[in-house]
DNA sequence: TAAAAGATACCGACCAGTCGGTATTTTATT
DNA sequence: AATAAAATACCGACTGGTCGGTATCTTTTA
């Protein structure tokens, strides 16, 4: 049986993701996270190579996580998708507050560690292709302006849920979950078709 | 005289740019920042009496440069302002690609560093301030609509900007100019006027 | 009992900050 | 103006401690 190691295992990655969280990469060493877990050095290196392959795993294991939500939330037409993430954010996002502070973790050192970045980007693009198919979409469904570039409007939209969510971190205490609905509103409101002439 | 003495502080600061810039806050050793600036350590610790210090003396400078930018930016009525800024997102940031990093860099230490977040949060709250009143003269002047909260589009400006940046980061080669420019469009396309009825 | 899992002691590298001392510049004195 | 005194700027070796990772030994599991 492997019960106890794959329990050791989990172990360790809920450690380190709360350890992460709240120090950080580089302060949360492995020995605190060891500590954390309840669980030897030894154990630690049996499990994981190294301490950014433990990055990495957890890394992978958010991602899975924003996948699954992403394809729960479709619905019946474009612009109601795109409110449906918008009401997932805080729910994916800010239930345990500290995940903000990784996410924002996971960023930098990507844009600075190969390894990370590798594992970064190809997530990075299918957000990117799932939002531009999903604005495609609303095009070709008439809901969304055709004049602009579903691409860019795709990126718009990933930028703003983003940039939102950085903020929360900066100033935790605002009702994001408010602003977010109202901003993307906003950017809908610029997506949609306007109702009548010029 | 002090000539050579503000020498060195300047030699300092600009090698901790770039140091902080290419490794980031972290693995820029001051031993590492002393030798890029071609002094020495004590020289250092004479001018700043910690890493931290000199820090948050490279935030402040930075943001001082936000400010007037922005200042600088101002034009006729509130949407071309807006557009304005857009055009500037490139020109402050991307200028030297490296300074984007330190942005992040000054984000994650600001939501976990208390004195660096005091020194972030006042600015931050300048900028929401300035945006939220820019709207509010949008809607005053009738550019923009009255019936969305002036201070959630102030965050969705900054949201969006702050977004789309941190998208540079991840994936430089696209151009970004242009998809600020337009994402920025569609923005105020939400935020302008209806031209006509339901 | 063999192999997997875990524990412990340890290594070499690194790092922020200190400290005793030296060089340079400014100020005071004659 | 020359010199002495004081202050400022700078140097670089050193300290105390941390960290990621390894080597070796013990326990658990099958």
């Amino acid at each position: 049986m492997q019960a106890r190691s794959e329990e050791t295992r989990t172990h360790i990655l809920e450690a380190a993701l709360r350890r992460f969280a709240s120090v950080g990469y580089n302060a949360a060493s492995v020995e605190d996270i060891c500590t954390a877990a309840g669980v030897s050095k030894g154990a630690f290196y049996h499990h994981f190579p190294s301490k950014q392959a433990l990055f990495l795993a957890l890394l992978n294991d958010w991602l899975a996580t924003l996948d699954a939500g992403f394809e729960a939330a479709r619905k019946a037409n474009v612009p109601e998708t795109l409110l449906a993430f918008t009401e997932m954010l805080p729910a994916i996002f800010a239930a345990a507050d500290g995940r903000l502070t990784m996410f924002l973790e996971f960023w930098l050192q990507a844009s600075r560690d190969e390894a990370v970045w590798q594992a970064s980007i190809a997530p990075y693009e299918r957000y990117q292709q799932f939002f531009t198919a999903l604005v495609e979409q609303g095009q070709a469904e008439g809901s969304l302006r055709a004049d602009v570039e579903a691409s860019s409007a795709a990126r718009a939209i990933v930028g703003l849920a983003v940039g939102l969510l950085l903020q929360a971190l900066l100033n935790p205490q605002a009702n994001w979950e408010r602003t977010a609905q109202e901003s993307m509103e906003i950017l809908l409101n610029g997506l949609m078709h306007k109702r009548t002439t010029t």
